[in-house]
DNA sequence: TAAATTTGACCGTC
DNA sequence: GACGGTCAAATTTA
């Protein structure tokens, strides 16, 4: 699969985007005719890079069963559902909609577990949808004059995890970050040194205890403030309100959630601050 | 030609 | 009745 040659870590779910997972237990699907999911619903904010195509591929194969235009929103939102739900019997489902502030970013819901036995990582990975989607992203990017900021912008990761209603703890297991996607991590208002967090595992990873502390209320964990840029530096944050408080909670599994890789393709460069991106021809 | 996507219609919920 | 989610026939793609 292309993503994987441009994985940092080689890993066949390599994406760069904010994943946030919420813990939700879905008591209203109560529909006799829509089929009842697995109660828990993943859902994740892929943030597409310029030249980056198949960021968003979790792994599975998904297969686009609709459409619909959202009110209110200015993209009309995919639906989606395993390739192997007549197969396999697997029912799990996800709903991509394209962000409105930044076209570059897509929501996208998971519900249901997958039940087949398509591992991710062994996952023959036909071109996913969001790898379609992304082409087309990269596309009209392409075509775009592209600000610096633009372009840096692109390459930031910004992620929280909403512990709220985790009784589910296995979110600590596959949940991992990568340790060159962020510098810091954020809970509530504390800063977290990356560096404490993650230690000898190259990827980085969760550990249970912080994942899950107390179980008070909001207590959620944010990997936001930092946004490594492939230039080797930290940019602010310009992100709205609206997406920082995008909460997400996930009672997953390791075994059928997409873990989470926050990787980026390309390596980081040391750049001076001052280098003049306003350069003609620096961006094309 | 099989598989995937598109898209209008249908259905359930609010 | 509006809206979101799903179905399924038509169309496209590999």
């Amino acid at each position: 699969m292309p993503e994987s040659s441009i994985s940092v870590a080689g890993s066949p779910q390599s994406e760069d985007f904010e994943r946030v997972f919420k813990d939700h237990v879905d008591h209203n699907d109560v529909s006799k005719k829509r089929k009842l999911l697995p109660t828990w619903i993943d859902q994740v904010r892929v943030c597409l890079e310029n030249g980056l195509e198949g960021t968003n591929d979790d792994g599975y194969s998904w297969r686009k069963y609709g459409q619909k235009d959202i009110l209110g929103a200015t993209y009309p939102r995919s639906y989606y559902r395993c390739t192997y739900r007549s197969l396999q019997s697997c029912w799990a489902t996800k709903q991509v909609q394209r962000s409105d502030e930044d076209p570059t970013i897509f929501d996208i819901t998971y519900k249901g577990k997958h039940t087949c036995n398509q591992a991710p990582h062994t996952a023959p990975a036909p071109a996913s949808p969001e790898k379609q989607e992304t082409k087309q992203i990269n596309h009209h990017i392409s075509h775009q004059q592209q600000q610096p900021n633009e372009l840096l912008l692109n390459y930031r990761t910004n992620l929280r995890v909403n512990t709220e209603d985790l009784d589910n703890k296995e979110i600590a297991s596959s949940f991992t970050f990568p340790s060159t996607s962020f510098g810091c991590m954020k809970s509530e208002n504390q800063i977290f040194p990356v560096s404490a967090l993650i230690n000898d595992n190259p990827m980085g990873s969760f550990s249970p205890s912080f994942l899950s502390p107390a179980t008070s209320e909001s207590n959620y964990y944010s990997a936001y403030a930092c946004q490594m840029n492939s230039f080797g530096g930290v940019l602010n944050s310009q992100h709205s309100e609206s997406d920082l408080t995008e909460i997400i909670s996930a009672n997953t599994s390791a075994t059928n959630s997409p873990i989470v890789n926050l990787d980026f393709s390309i390596d980081p460069v040391e750049i001076h601050p001052n280098f003049p991106f306003d350069t003609p021809g620096f961006f094309n």
